[in-house]
DNA sequence: TAGCCTAATTTTAAGTTGTGAACTAAGCCG
DNA sequence: CGGCTTAGTTCACAACTTAAAATTAGGCTA
């Protein structure tokens, strides 16, 4: 309800945002068929598109050869147009990726940082030199930076200042724009929750694609999620939306690392079901050295030991009712199940979470969602870091580097 | 991502839109206020404005003085230009208001349906033959009425035909259009989720104004909710989402009607409260005739009985827990407590419940909403119905009884 | 009562934008 | 080379929003 006022500027760039997306995510496509795709008139199309080529934000790349009539040339986004850098704060390290306009990555890098914390102060100058470095790693030129988009542990609170608040690592509302201060960084900063950007890397580029309405549920020693409503991020009021961990499963139950009882965390987060198989096990450690291998471990003795499996067993319930909660409350079209330990369990027991879902589903919103596995690698929150400032070139049609937008030329012309 | 294309006559219509909804909400304004609030220029305003009020839709209301220069001509959505019928069709009956387009109530009208359940057939002539009453109540000739809402338990789903689907009562895929099909009712229908109507009737009016974010948690005797995300309500893909009553709380816990174990509702429901009333006094009946009145008993009860009080207290338990679900997910800023029960119980114990939310949602999210209770009374649900025709008056800008719309005048001239 | 003052609307003249129709370009076929 | 087919461009136009100029409509003053 009561959108803002629009002026017959707004027109113009809600159509190149139309267009240049397009061409984005479905391109190469000739002039003719983007008329046909954005429902826009061939004479708009090719006006905006010239616009766009003249920017050099869109090159054409080759023709398309027709039965007897003019080739289609193909239009594409300029992948030389500009870089984005994409940066994954972790809870043990920063891995950073160069990447162009195609996403395709030119460059990669990662550095640990000293436990048992990432130290902000640490982390500013770390990224810093990861960015110089990426960029001479590939030739790149920093004025040819787009921006750069940094995913953290943590809630992101985006306001004038960029606030990051992360329990788990002792970081309250540091403000991630001045970690960079002054360190010679100009490209735009974007910050995102890590979970949203590896999200948001699934919805572009693995299995969320095409859907309108979908939950990315992210298994690691923790656990979130990230919720795409009608195509984008769901935020909600001070973008803490999504903290599908901290739900309560088990009225009453364990305690969790976040104070209260029963959240799901503590039953499905490898951290949480590591420590159900250890006590299971009468208390004896799982003879593995880090949890990933813990997990595995768990994983593969389930064939032959009867109280891994059980444990399993109850996870996968826990899953099934946690991921049914999901599609009773949002009822999205696709739910992609992502994150390590996500992936460790669901690519041997999809069918039994599945199953475990039906039981705890409405019927009818179960019926119309699709329970898969994600498809990115660990490097996903990385790429999607990557795309914040991709999507922010999206969706204003405009290069993101220009902040306070120059008027077009002539507007000014009087005004000295 | 990925919008529309956009045509300057979308332009038209937007602003068009914006300025009959600022109107209704924050009316009566001037032309001078308006272009204030909605950034559109002076010109603008007044043309957009003499448009509609040359369609009627907008009339002047009086002027406002002012110290020295040319008085203010306040304007106002015409209440007359039509009037709207909101239905609620319960389990028991089905209740029906005539309102004008300020939404005042002209007429109202209840009727029960033979239990134990809403025949469908029976629906539709009794809606058809209150219209008629209602018209009749009130003058209004039927040209009037711009449009009829209907609120139905279960989920609708919005397609070609409209279609219902509610377990509960045994509606499975009517379709409503269907059921009113030859009764001579002309006026366009639009139906909805009851809880949902519920829920817009409490945003506009009640409890939810001006929040961008909220979920309204309605609690009768069994439990719902209707989520609130960017000032709109989240439907979901194929409109079930919001389905809060059925998301396991306890793992393995109570068998609830929709035949999974755990839910919520099984909990907090005023059906699953009494029920865990009367085992706790060893089977014995609560004294009451109807659920109303035995929750009524069971909340007097508490000040004198232990096993009273212990009930009340787990019930706020898991309220808290599961409104604290609500809070971790949809991070919104307002949380309104709704429904018969849910009124009941937050009129007593609404402190009580914000400190066992507190205690099991995030810091940071609960600390940003607030826990308040609904404001409308029964016949909400109502309201919101009637105001469904008024939302697509108010989004479109036009007339919703114009389906086929005709073009602009000329715009035809030359097609014969 | 006529004239002046102020602030709200309306009118006017630009300046944008998307569209349909007419027109041009480019390759194929015979 | 001329006809044919399809893709992309150009151009006149209609629909819009806007800034600036002109017009109103009360209240006040002399």
């Amino acid at each position: 309800m009561e959108s803002k006022r629009a002026t017959v500027r707004d027109l113009r760039r809600r159509n190149r945002s139309t267009l240049l997306s397009t061409l984005f995510f479905e391109g190469p496509l000739s002039r003719y068929e983007l008329g046909q795709r954005t429902g826009l008139s061939a004479a708009t199309v090719s006006n905006v598109v010239g616009e766009m080529v003249e920017d050099r934000l869109v090159v054409e790349a080759g023709l398309v050869e027709s039965d007897g009539g003019r080739p289609r040339v193909l239009l594409r986004v300029n992948p030389d147009y500009g870089h984005v850098v994409g940066v994954d704060v972790g809870e043990t390290g920063v891995t950073m990726e160069l990447f162009d306009l195609a996403m395709t990555r030119l460059a990669a890098h990662a550095r640990p940082l000293p436990p048992p914390r990432p130290d902000p102060a640490l982390v500013g100058p770390l990224i810093a030199a990861g960015l110089a470095e990426l960029l001479d790693q590939a030739g790149v030129p920093e004025s040819s930076l787009l921006g750069v988009g940094v995913g953290v542990p943590g809630t992101v609170e985006q306001g004038e200042t960029v606030r990051v608040h992360a329990q788990a690592i002792g970081w309250d509302g540091i403000a991630v724009a001045e970690l960079l201060g002054d360190s010679g960084v100009t490209a735009p900063l974007f910050v995102e929750n890590g979970a949203k950007t590896q999200g948001q890397a699934e919805m572009w580029f693995g299995a969320g694609r095409g859907a309108r309405h979908a939950v990315i549920a992210l298994i690691g020693s923790g656990v979130g999620a990230t919720v795409i409503t009608d195509g984008t991020t769901y935020r909600g009021s001070t973008s803490s939306a999504g903290e599908w961990g901290h739900t309560s499963l088990v009225f009453g139950g364990r305690t969790c690392r976040c104070g209260a009882l029963g959240c799901l965390e503590a039953y499905v987060g490898a951290e949480g079901i590591l420590d159900r198989y250890r006590r299971a096990r009468g208390g004896r450690a799982v003879p593995r050295p880090d949890e990933q291998a813990q997990l595995d471990f768990l994983l593969a003795a389930a064939d032959r030991s009867a109280t891994a499996a059980t444990v399993l067993e109850e996870t996968v319930g826990y899953l099934g009712a946690g991921i049914a909660n999901l599609i009773n409350l949002f009822n999205p079209e696709r739910i992609v199940l992502g994150g390590w330990a996500g992936l460790a369990l669901g690519t041997r027991l999809l069918p039994d979470i599945r199953r475990a879902t039906a039981a705890h589903a409405l019927r009818h919103a179960y019926d119309h969602t699709s329970i898969d596995l994600c498809r990115l690698g660990p490097d996903a929150v990385a790429v999607g870091a990557a795309t914040l400032p991709v999507e922010a070139l999206l969706t204003s049609g405009a290069d993101p580097r220009a902040k306070p937008r120059p008027r077009p030329e002539g507007a000014l012309q009087n005004a000295q």
